[in-house]
RNA sequence: GCAGAUAUGGCGGAAUUGGCAUACGCGCAUGAUUCAGGUUCAUGUCCAUGUACUUGGGUGUGGGUUCAAGUCCCACUAUCUGCACCA
């Protein structure tokens, strides 16, 4: 019998869209289970086998869940607006809506191929206007509540190409694609204030069932710190705000540091003594991205300002102060003061520019180095603070300063406002017009959505606007508030906001008059399970989570978080262990491996290949040796014999197997649960013989993994219905144990022999049986005697 | 630089609470089947030493705790992911 897979898993595949088997109704019998992954961007590569490898894994979860008869959400969509489809489109004089249609109809005939079992009715497109419909009514309501503003934001601009570029497009300072010089220059733009949730989407945390790692990575991005900001007066009568998180170091301030973009450097530069100094300081300092600026590694820079001191609040002290590049203009107030003795850029930028560093907690030596330890110092130098531990002296200190209104305790978060406006064609409209009169409005609700208008040029124009400033029909329009001549807003929304709600959209994904009914979301929220990529926990995961609190917060959705359990998937690598990419030829096509060797191949193999959690290396040795198991598998069926029950010598490894398997699939150990079965299997081999109800069971096992060929072997055997429409098996615990068990006999640590005991065998009995096998080795007098039940002897002698 | 993670045979990896390190797979070796190659089946496979028994060493590096450490503690090193306009 010869496992002929294509025409097996073009059969069954074929079955299950006409039977709809997967299609999810909003009621049911049993508990609901809302099973999610991130849906792809559909690039022009086509599907890649590191999206197979999360996806595979949830579809295995669903199809378990569907057997233990929970109703299951398992949907698919596509995250089709962004600037890779924009610049293909660009290149090629293609509209992106050509380039999207083509690259989803790839995705979703490669998804099918794969034999995942996702609602396919439920299928949602961030770039159908059906769906950006309300994503612009979303930003139309936090519009309404203040959340969305406009400012000033710095951003990448190349000085050839004279257009805005993204992070992604800057190599190494210059423009990727003509190599010229990028700047960055400022521009108004849409924000978000992710940041008035900042509190929220920390404490939320406690809620939900997220890996350590990803809440931790969350909540150090949000960054929340509690210190205080201090007003220092200065020599030119203007005061600098600084945030610290150390006002307790106040008498060690010897230094005042601003960022190069402060607006007070501006202000004072005709009265500074050396304007050239500090203008082309400030010129250097565009150049540079955050990430350069902040780096530890390089010498510090910086020029003092001529002609102005600022003055210790606590001391009246005139201290110089610095313009330089590793204070950021985004974090704090853009300014600090500097204690050198206490905070390691400072001590390093004090050194280079030979300035005082003053020992105001003691318990280190700060000529060698910064001493930053809070838990154990002890202020000195610092007049009434001194004597006092680092939290006495904080609480002190801000007292001092709240009595004089120069200072008071503050919050402050790492976390900055999300820029919202891209200057591209590709993406959703904001729903905003700018009349001279009212500012800037709303669109009423009515107008949405905001249809993208067909423009002939993709490319961004030479001011830096988007491609629709080109647009003036369509840009000149009237006020919704008082009537009169307004203008569009050009710019379009990120890709980040079509994924931050898609969630929300499968539960209901026709619903014409709300993002979803209330029925809908009140049924399936919050997702059960999340997997995605660790790649995206600071941005798309915090993103979403915002844009679900605020609309819980409006009453527009039922659940405060809106992913009950979030799990991570590691990358798979190419075959040389390194990423898979192009230029390093190194890529694998999943198309390839189906035709090869099929869809369950590629679906175990993914799964065999290693810790879930973990980036993995593809081999495609590997991927033979899955397939030869499948095969073993398939063969079984020329060995079957019919005793409807588990035989005798199989029962404790049937019952095992069931309960390992069961425990792993739910706790993505996959590898671990496919290595079982193999084990299974070859039991199976070595005795010869399987019998139906053990196939039975190994094919229920099997089928999540394996979908086509466990069908088809179901139906051969003529087992009744299909595979889907029976219950997971079950197990008893007490049939999972042998009888006897062999535990390992240490002397010193070291084993030197084993033991076969009963499992109720008495400890004393144990003992001796474990001394008489190991008398030739007790040469010595017995210190002590341990036993583990069930594990190990270990008897400790000295000589 | 900041933040989060990871490190185990020739390779991918396994190992409830600290309790027999290397399950399962790949590769390799030997044998069977075959005209032959492939497939399939069986056996073996951490390293060193040794006649089989054995003995010693061994989970990135260096220390520590413990009867016992891949697992716990301290200090390093290397690699991976993210760093806000790639998604």
């Amino acid at each position: 019998m010869k496992y002929d897979f294509s025409a097996i898993e073009a059969k069954w595949q074929k079955y299950w869209v006409e039977h709809k088997l997967y299609r999810t109704e909003n009621t049911a019998d049993g508990e609901k289970f809302y099973g999610l992954i991130e849906f792809p961007f559909p690039s022009g590569r086509g599907l890649h086998v590191g999206h197979t490898r999360p996806y595979t894994a949830m579809d295995v979860i669903a199809r378990k869940k569907r057997m233990e008869g929970y109703n299951v959400l398992f949907p698919m969509g596509y995250d089709a607006f962004g600037l890779p489809t924009e610049n293909y489109a660009i290149q090629n004089h293609v509209h992106p809506r050509t380039v999207t249609e083509r690259n989803v109809n790839v995705f979703r005939s490669q998804l099918q191929a794969l034999g995942y079992s996702f609602d396919w009715d439920r299928e949602v497109n961030t770039t159908d206007p059906s769906y950006y419909k309300w994503t612009q009514w979303i930003f139309l309501q936090m519009f309404k509540k203040g959340l969305a503003y406009k400012t000033q934001m710095p951003v990448n601009w190349c000085t050839s190409c004279k257009c805005v570029l993204a992070n992604e497009e800057v190599a190494e300072g210059v423009c990727e694609r003509c190599g010229a010089p990028v700047i960055r220059k400022e521009r108004s733009q849409w924000m978000l204030k992710i940041t008035a949730y900042a509190d929220r989407l920390i404490d939320d945390l406690e809620d939900v069932n997220f890996p350590e790692r990803v809440k931790s990575q969350q909540i150090n991005w949000i960054g929340r710190s509690y210190g205080a900001q201090v007003k220092f007066a200065t020599t030119l009568g203007d005061e600098i705000t600084v945030y610290t998180t150390r006002p307790d170091t106040l008498f060690g301030a010897t230094y005042m540091v601003l960022s190069p973009e402060h607006t007070l450097v501006a202000k004072w530069m005709d009265r500074l003594t050396n304007p050239e100094e500090v203008k082309a300081y400030q010129a250097m300092a565009a150049a540079k991205s955050d990430m350069e600026r902040t780096e530890l590694n390089k010498d510090k820079t910086g020029v003092c300002l001529g002609g102005v001191k600022g003055i210790n609040p606590v001391n009246g002290k005139e201290i110089p102060i610095f313009i330089s590049d590793y204070v950021l203009a985004t974090y704090g107030t853009g300014a600090i003061m500097a204690v050198p003795a206490h905070d390691t850029r400072d001590w390093e930028f004090a050194r280079k520019f030979d300035l005082p560093i003053v020992e105001v907690i003691a318990g280190g030596n700060v000529e060698e180095a910064a001493f930053t330890d809070v838990a154990t110092g002890t202020l000195v130098n610092s007049d009434f603070l001194n004597g006092m531990s680092v939290a006495e002296a904080k609480t002190a200190i801000i007292n001092w300063l709240v009595e004089r209104r120069i200072g008071e305790a503050k919050k402050n978060f790492k976390l900055r406002d999300w820029v919202f406006s891209r200057q591209r064609y590709w993406g959703e409209p904001i729903p905003i017009v700018k009349c001279e009169k009212c500012g800037y409005v709303p669109l009423s609700e009515e107008e949405l959505p905001l249809l993208l208008p067909e423009v002939e040029s993709y490319e961004p124009t030479d001011t830096g606007e988007s491609p629709l400033a080109k647009m003036t029909d369509w840009v000149n329009t009237t006020c919704p508030c008082c009537g009169g001549p307004a203008k569009r807003e050009t710019d379009t929304m990120p890709q980040w906001a079509g994924s931050s709600w898609y969630f929300l959209r499968y539960t209901d994904p026709d619903c014409k008059d709300a993002i979803a009914s209330p029925e809908a979301l009140r049924y399936w929220l919050p997702v059960d399970w999340y997997n995605g990529g660790m790649e995206h926990t600071t941005l798309h995961l915090l993103y979403s989570r915002f844009w679900n609190r605020f609309l819980y917060d409006i009453g527009a959705v039922p659940v405060k978080e809106p992913y009950q359990k979030r799990t991570s998937h590691g990358m798979i690598l190419g075959e040389n262990g390194e990423k898979m990419s192009k230029s390093r030829g190194n890529v694998i096509n999943p198309d390839d491996i189906v035709k090869e060797f099929g869809a369950d191949t590629l679906r175990t193999y993914e799964m065999f290949i290693g810790a879930f959690d973990l980036a993995a290396s593809w081999s495609t040795e590997g991927v033979r040796g899955c397939r030869k198991f499948l095969e073993r598998v398939f063969k079984l069926q020329e060995m079957v014999t019919p005793e409807d029950e588990y035989r005798k010598v199989l029962e404790t490894k049937m019952h095992q197997t069931i309960r390992k398997v069961s425990q792993d699939y739910e706790n993505l150990k996959f590898n671990t649960a496919i290595a079982a079965m193999m084990a299974l299997v070859n039991e199976f081999y070595r005795v010869g013989s399987v019998s139906r109800k053990e196939l039975q069971t190994l094919l229920l096992l099997l089928n999540p993994v394996a979908p086509h060929m466990t069908e088809e072997m179901w139906e051969e055997l003529g087992f009744s219905g299909r595979v889907y429409q029976n219950s997971w098996p079950e197990y008893d615990e007490a049939k999972c144990a042998s009888d006897t068990v062999e535990i390992a006999l240490q002397v010193n640590g070291k084993l030197r022999a084993t033991l076969n005991i009963r499992r109720d065998q008495e400890k004393e009995e144990i003992l001796s049986l474990a001394k008489e096998a190991l008398k030739d080795r007790l040469t010595g007098t017995i210190v002590k005697e341990i036993y583990v039940p069930l594990k190990i002897v270990n008897i400790v002698i000295r000589p």
